[in-house]
DNA sequence: CGTACCACGTA
DNA sequence: CGTACGTGGTACGT
């Protein structure tokens, strides 16, 4: 806020911004009593309020388009050529758009034969010469050019209009990798679909920043188009007038005469009556209502964010209120909140501590991920403290964090993680409605609050009106609103936990939590110049397989569409039909294995090649992008993502990372041990679901082979086919081993001969041999599913639940696959339940050893750790016990360690 | 611009 | 006609 002196021009275009508000809200919803369409016209001034609101821009301007004919059509007739007809529900919300800015006293400009874009880049010269600080809103790519140290570009995001992605000099060049005067050369190359400007072929936008990067400049990429290889190459050479002429139409001109300029845009009262006349007439009561608490002309009430947290409840009953003034009489109302400090918090929390636990909301800023304010909510007082780093008045509530009182929250593991970077210590997270209410519907997606206040309290959640497209704060209700509605909603989902389920929560999911948030915060450290070496080699090797491919069928698809791909083997090369997949025919890599055999042909293996190259590359450079400042990858784990109970990982993905084939391994070589750590250590049970079944059929055969140390498909192997564990043939060993992981997915024997390529009957054979050794397990696996028929649930020996209702399904797939579901899920659950748990008992020894090593990874079964120097032999010590007591089975945990620098290295 | 489908990486 | 996930591409619809 250093440049407040500083003037803000805020320039749009209009037409852009109102066709993304057109696509984005839905024009049945947006309708006035005579038929006239007005969701262009709504979303447009919603964002533009916002941005009045959040800018506070001294000066502003809307541009338009005059008309589709400009100078760039006159010079490219096909220019936006493709474009369709503009969809009747559009028209006539442009015209009644420039009144209601007109009523608002905002400047309007439009000019024959230029294109808005280019009244926007005059426009953002002449703010720029005269001292402004420039935001340009724009739909249009182009615009990117205008973007420099004074003017910023706010590019709607996917969600049309809804959310604004601000383009600074710095975010372009994170985005794109090139400065944004060189945006313009890149589409060029590219091309621009939706302006009917094809650029080059085969040139994506990395090969473009690759190439501007290396030449530093479209002209010498022409100049020097000899010099690039390959059939990109070629296909540069042959369509180079393409870039010449996009480039030359992309061009936004900073000289367009116009008759008012950024002085003439000062921000003016609204005309109070026009815009009340137009906004009744378009029936827009609520944008009227933000309209004129933005003039100032009526107070700021409900919805304020977080100021109006605290003052707007204070309404009394006026916190059910909605935007609109509808007030839902059935919802209980959250008491106001208010803001006590010092000696007067700390007597709130004495008071209320002693009733029941307290809700805790916290709003947490989404670009830093720092706290904003709390809430903490007792069952009939709230309190809302902005927060204030260091802020010596907090301390009670700071103590009261770090205590064992049981707090209540949704979401708890971000707003963990938020506590934590702020320095803060908090424990004792005693209960996530978010996570329970998971546990109970493992099968759904953990809901959000509004859901669970519907379901569980029969009560709607004070929410934005839904007509407003940007909402004012992401709840009505605020941080301490939020805490009261989640201890209410905690209440009632405990209520509705079983034993078993609750403590699961209690004692493993919530522990757990604590330690996914500090995993997600400490991150693992990655290589970013291994993963770019490997990135360019892949990306040279997939480039000449597909140049080689093309070669053999003498033309060029995108080896990457399965549907061009089926063209080649099955219309031009005439192979023999797959496996038939909805849409056509399977390309699988198993599919194409069966086609080499049946009938070979190079393009084949290039394929197979190709998609190994490309996807191995894909994976390089997701992980690449994902590395932090940090220089290490912080993953997202979702802890109620899976049916089962296991804990899943994304943005990125750690949890399948490639390990079969050397190329993947590499992969893992550049997760490296942390700076200042002295190496990695990994841990994983082997075989633990395999051990799971022994325990729970209490088959003799198989808990004899677990507890003999024998390895375990030899010994299977040996009574199948009844001869000694030393001839156990590799063939017969990989039989076993199929068959044996295939029985906890409920595999068939008509699955099992489709895997092991053998026919039925020896499927059939083998698979009832292996009953007749092991008859336990048979045993239990039908009684699983008998169990769960019955109770309509399956439960882990923890006591974690997941429902089945579709095994009285009368429709045969759905029961078949419930079936198979739920044989598997005691055995995958209970497989989850032990990692957690061990999970929880390394964390708490760590602490309690006062150790430095720490926890980064779980893929499963496996654990992966910074191993501080010198704490090895006690880090060993604790993960192996920890790990092979984590449960108590009729056989034993077995646990391997490995040691390296980096992940690969570490594997045993 | 969002969704469905395919393909494929892991346990 | 084997469970559990997440990601990214293409294709096709709104």
């Amino acid at each position: 806020m250093s440049d407040i002196e500083q003037p803000t021009l805020l320039i749009i275009d209009g037409h852009s911004l109102a066709f993304r508000a057109f696509y984005a809200l839905p024009v049945d919803s947006f309708q006035t009593r005579d038929g006239q369409h007005t969701n262009a016209i709504h979303g447009f001034l919603s964002m533009l309020l916002l941005l009045l609101r959040n800018e506070k821009p001294t000066h502003i301007a809307v541009a338009f388009d005059m008309s589709r004919h400009s100078f760039r059509t006159d010079e490219y007739p096909e220019y936006k050529g493709t474009r369709n007809e503009t969809p009747p529900e559009f028209s006539g919300q442009v015209s009644l758009l420039k009144d209601a800015l007109k009523a608002m006293n905002i400047e309007t400009l439009e000019k024959e034969s230029f294109e808005a874009d280019d009244i926007l880049a005059t426009l953002a010269r002449q703010g720029t010469e005269q001292g402004f600080r420039v935001l340009v809103v724009s739909g249009d790519r182009d615009a990117i050019q205008l973007v420099n140290d004074t003017v910023t570009l706010l590019y709607p995001s996917r969600q049309g209009v809804t959310e604004l992605t601000r383009y600074d000099r710095d975010k372009v060049f994170e985005r794109y990798g090139i400065e944004p005067h060189q945006y313009p050369e890149v589409a060029a190359l590219v091309g621009e679909t939706s302006d009917n400007l094809p650029g080059i072929p085969k040139v994506g936008e990395k090969t473009a920043v690759k190439w501007l990067n290396q030449f530093g400049s479209l002209d010498e990429i022409l100049r020097r188009s000899d010099e690039i290889g390959g059939k990109v190459g070629e296909s540069l050479r042959e369509f180079q007038e393409n870039a010449v002429r996009n480039r030359r139409l992309n061009r936004l001109l900073t000289d367009v005469e116009l008759a008012t300029g950024p002085a003439d845009f000062a921000r003016r009262p609204i005309d109070e009556e026009a815009v009340r006349e137009l906004f009744g007439r378009l029936e827009f009561r609520t944008l009227l209502e933000r309209v004129f608490k933005l003039e100032g002309l009526i107070p700021d009430g409900v919805g304020g964010g977080a100021a109006g947290a605290r003052g707007a409840a204070g309404a009394g009953r006026g916190g059910g209120a909605s935007a609109d003034g509808l007030v839902d009489e059935k919802a209980a109302v959250a008491p106001a909140p208010s803001t006590p400090l010092d000696g007067e918090l700390q007597a709130w929390l004495d008071a209320a501590t002693a009733a029941e636990p307290f809700g805790l909301g916290l709003e947490v800023e989404l670009l830093d991920g720092k706290p904003i304010g709390f809430g903490i909510a007792s069952a009939d007082s709230t309190v809302f403290l902005p927060w204030v780093p260091g802020a010596a008045d907090y301390l009670p509530f700071e103590n009261w964090l770090a205590s064992a009182s049981p707090k209540l929250m949704h979401g708890a593991k971000h707003q963990l993680k938020a506590m934590i970077t702020a320095g803060l210590t908090i424990d004792a997270v005693a209960f996530d409605t978010s996570v329970a209410a998971w546990l109970l519907k493992t099968d759904s997606a953990s809901p959000a609050l509004t859901d669970l206040v519907d379901r569980y309290l029969n009560e709607s959640l004070p929410t934005p009106d839904p007509n407003q497209l940007v909402p004012d704060d992401d709840s009505v209700v605020g941080p301490a609103g939020t805490a009261w509605y989640v201890a209410r909603v905690a209440r009632a989902i405990n209520e509705k936990l079983d034993e078993g389920s609750r403590s699961v929560l209690v004692d493993i999911e919530m522990p757990v939590l604590a330690v996914l948030a500090q995993m997600e915060l400490d991150g693992v450290a990655v290589s970013h110049p291994q993963l770019s070496e490997l990135s360019n080699e892949l990306t040279t090797r997939s480039a000449q397989i597909a140049s080689d491919a093309f070669a053999i069928i003498e033309r060029e698809i995108n080896l990457g569409s399965p549907k061009q791909i089926q063209e080649v083997l099955f219309d031009q090369l005439g192979m023999p039909k797959t496996r038939a997949t909805k849409t056509g025919y399977s390309t699988d890599a198993v599919a194409l294995a069966d086609l080499q055999a049946s009938s070979p042909h190079p393009f084949l293996d290039l394929l197979l090649l190709h998609r190994d190259a490309t996807k191995l590359n894909q994976i390089v450079e997701t992980l690449d992008k994902s590395i932090g400042a940090d220089r290490r990858i912080h993953t997202t784990y979702i802890q109620t993502g899976s049916s089962t109970g296991r804990i899943s990982s994304t943005d990125p993905n750690l949890q399948n990372i490639p390990v079969r084939t050397e190329e993947g391994r590499r992969i893992r070589k550049a997760f490296m041990v942390g700076e200042s750590y002295e190496t990695l250590l990994t841990t994983d049970y082997s075989q633990i679901e395999m051990r799971i079944m022994a325990h729970l059929s209490e088959d003799e055969g198989l808990i004899t082979a677990f507890q003999s140390g024998e390895d375990l498909h030899r010994f299977v192997g040996a009574r199948i086919f009844g001869v000694s564990p030393e001839d156990v043939t590799p063939a017969m060993r990989s039989k076993v081993k199929a068959m044996s992981y295939g029985l906890a997915y409920g595999l068939s024997a008509f699955g099992l001969s489709k895997q092991l390529r053998i026919p039925t009957a020896e499927a059939k054979q083998l698979m009832s041999d292996y009953f007749e050794r092991f008859g336990a397990v048979r045993d239990y696996l039908r009684n699983v599913v008998v169990q769960a028929r019955e109770d309509g649930y399956t439960e882990t020996i923890f006591g974690r639940r997941r429902l089945f209702p579709d095994l009285s399904s009368p429709n045969r797939v759905l029961r078949d696959n419930a079936e198979r579901q739920a044989l598997n899920a005691p055995i995958q659950g209970t497989a989850a339940d032990i990692l957690k748990i061990a999970m929880v008992n390394i964390s708490a020894d760590l602490s309690a050893h006062g150790l430095q090593s720490r926890m980064l990874l779980q893929v499963h079964d496996e654990l992966v750790f910074d191993v501080y120097p010198g704490e090895w032999d006690a880090l060993a010590a604790i993960v192996t016990a920890r790990m092979s007591t984590a449960a108590a089975l009729k056989v034993p945990l077995d646990v391997q360690l490995g040691r390296g620098q980096n992940w690969n290295e570490a594997a045993h």
